[in-house]
RNA sequence: GGCGGCUUAGCCAAGCGGUAAGGCGACGGUCUGCAAAACCGUUAUACGGCGGUUCAAAUCCGCCAGCCGCCUCCA
């Protein structure tokens, strides 16, 4: 069938045919380096992350682009606020992104191209589009002619006209239309800036993209993605910027990510809802807001609740804990020629969701269908060697499981047995009890129960759980776990 | 005002013309001293409403209602 991404230009699903046989070029929209990054950084980082897996996983030579615009107004602002350089303010914030992102497990992408590091590239550009006359001149500023480029509103969809006359954008005297935009900014005092042949400055927001993409893809290039919000004005306006310069086309295929809400809520500073990633990840494993992240499609809104990443929380226990025990059947040595349609073929039927627009959504249901089959096989013939099907047959689905799973959505990347046992004690120093203290109440009570004094085993099964302790009794004694853990 | 999108069970969520995936929850069962956990099973004659096209529509078209996003920095 093909991978068939859904591209924003054409606004259907294109199938996907990269411009160089075997090799993909891919820029996304990185941060703006002044803040800790929320959640909704985390969906398009991730996204990002596994379609970069999954491309390298058909075998393409992907070089994934993603860049930090380490000088803005934003920062500028923020490193007055909090009195402190700007430069540092960024490359902190550069620190703070990869530990977060590193905590969700993101592989790094093959260039991180900093804004700060091109202005050579970026004037280069600039100079370039005001001899073609794409662009113009005022007063130190350099600004963008979006009536000179035809082009103009393909990708949002909208009419230069019909923009004019919203009567939201600013009436600045300096542009010849108000939606010309800046490529270069004149430095105001106390503001960084680099000489240029219009003066001291620095450059428009748009600008990087268009200058570092060019210089890591080339002018033309397969894939371009950001969040939705990205759309207009700055992917409209790298679009004209790169197209003005190089004559031609620029990205194939634009994709872009929807956003994540807060109970049903937009997530604006103003309403004061922005959820930090490392705060979220105090409360669940990484793993567990990956999958929540992929729960639902890329472009449709995402709504984050405590009970929805609990959920998550849950499913991918549910995961693990089929994994442990797909390891039982398969020491089981099963004689069995059956083949449950469930766990085989994963790897294709999981592959085929993912060339329809990355259907990470199905891509899940595939693997939680797989875990079923395998918990029925143990609940129905876990003691009948005869019925279970061979090791073979288990061992490519376990194979298939953990590699999809690993390689493709960045989960089910631990030990299956440490996950579990990690996942039942996290958060125990913050309970007021200490672990001996836990296990020598357990064994008082596993006596109290060998000698039938139940009265006083549920009186230490209601003690434990006043610490927020939940018992739970199996086979080889009782283990314990913390209680309302994501 | 302009442009775009969404509406599927209690909740979340696939589905892209052939007769409703999956997850969470709930309920029933197995297990247990009783529980818990785990597992199994059950859980939408039905896809916002009304028309139309078709042998066949959640899926295509039209109208209506509701929700949302972008048009301003924003993932």
């Amino acid at each position: 069938m093909g991978l068939r991404i859904y591209n924003t230009l054409t606004r259907k699903k294109d199938v996907f045919e990269p411009l160089n046989p075997g090799r993909v070029g891919m820029y996304v929209c990185g941060v703006t380096v002044y803040d800790l990054c929320h959640i909704g950084h985390a969906r398009s980082v991730v996204l990002f992350d596994v379609i970069y897996r999954f491309l390298m996983k058909c075998g393409f030579a992907v070089t994934y682009v993603r860049n930090f615009t380490d000088v803005d107004d934003k920062i500028i602002n923020r490193a007055n606020q909090v009195g402190d350089y700007w430069k540092d303010l960024a490359e902190r914030f550069i620190v703070e992104f990869y530990t977060d992102m590193d905590a969700l497990g993101v592989l790094r992408p093959t260039h991180e191209p900093k804004a700060t590091e091109h202005i050579g590239e970026i004037q280069a550009l600039i100079t370039n589009l005001i001899h073609k006359g794409f662009a113009y001149e005022v007063d130190g500023d350099v600004m963008y002619s979006v009536e000179s480029f035809s082009g103009y509103g393909k990708l949002s969809g909208k009419k230069i006209e019909d923009l004019v006359s919203g009567a939201r954008v600013e009436i600045d005297q300096k542009k010849r239309n108000p939606l010309d935009f800046a490529l270069w900014k004149a430095a105001k005092p106390g503001e960084p800036y680099w000489d240029s042949p219009w003066g001291p400055g620095r450059p428009g927001w748009h600008i990087e993209c268009s200058a570092m993409s060019v210089k890591y893809l080339g002018e033309r290039f397969d894939i371009h993605g950001g969040g939705a919000d990205l759309t207009f004005p700055h992917h409209e306006n790298e679009i004209a910027q790169s197209e003005a310069a190089a004559g031609g086309a620029f990205a194939t295929y634009w994709i872009h990510n929807g956003f994540v809400n807060i109970r049903s809520e937009k997530m604006s500073k103003s309403l004061g809802n922005v959820l930090n990633i490392r705060d979220i990840l105090k409360t669940c494993h990484p793993e567990t807001l990956r999958l929540f992240l992929l729960s639902s499609h890329y472009r449709s809104p995402l709504d984050y609740s405590d009970e929805s990443l609990k959920e998550a929380s849950s499913a991918l226990e549910r995961l693990y804990s089929a994994i442990l025990v797909l390891d039982r059947l398969i020491d089981a040595k099963g004689l069995s020629s059956d083949r449950p349609e469930e766990i085989m073929n994963l790897s294709s039927r999981f592959v085929e969701a993912m060339e329809d627009d990355f259907n990470t959504p199905r891509c899940l249901a595939i693997l939680f269908e797989a875990a079923r089959c395998i918990n029925r096989i143990n609940t129905e013939y876990g003691a009948n060697v005869e019925k279970i099907p061979s090791s073979e047959t288990l061992l490519n689905c376990r194979t298939d499981i953990i590699n999809l799973s690993r390689d493709v959505l960045g989960i089910l990347k631990e030990e299956p047995v440490a996950f579990v046992e990690r996942a039942r004690h996290a958060g125990t120093t913050e309970l007021g009890i200490t672990v001996s203290e836990i296990d020598g109440l357990i064994s008082e009570r596993g006596q109290a129960r060998k000698n039938r004094d139940f009265k006083r085993a549920d009186e230490i099964r209601d003690k434990l759980a006043g610490f927020g302790i939940l018992i739970e009794d199996g086979p080889k004694g009782a283990t314990w776990r913390v209680k309302d853990r994501n």
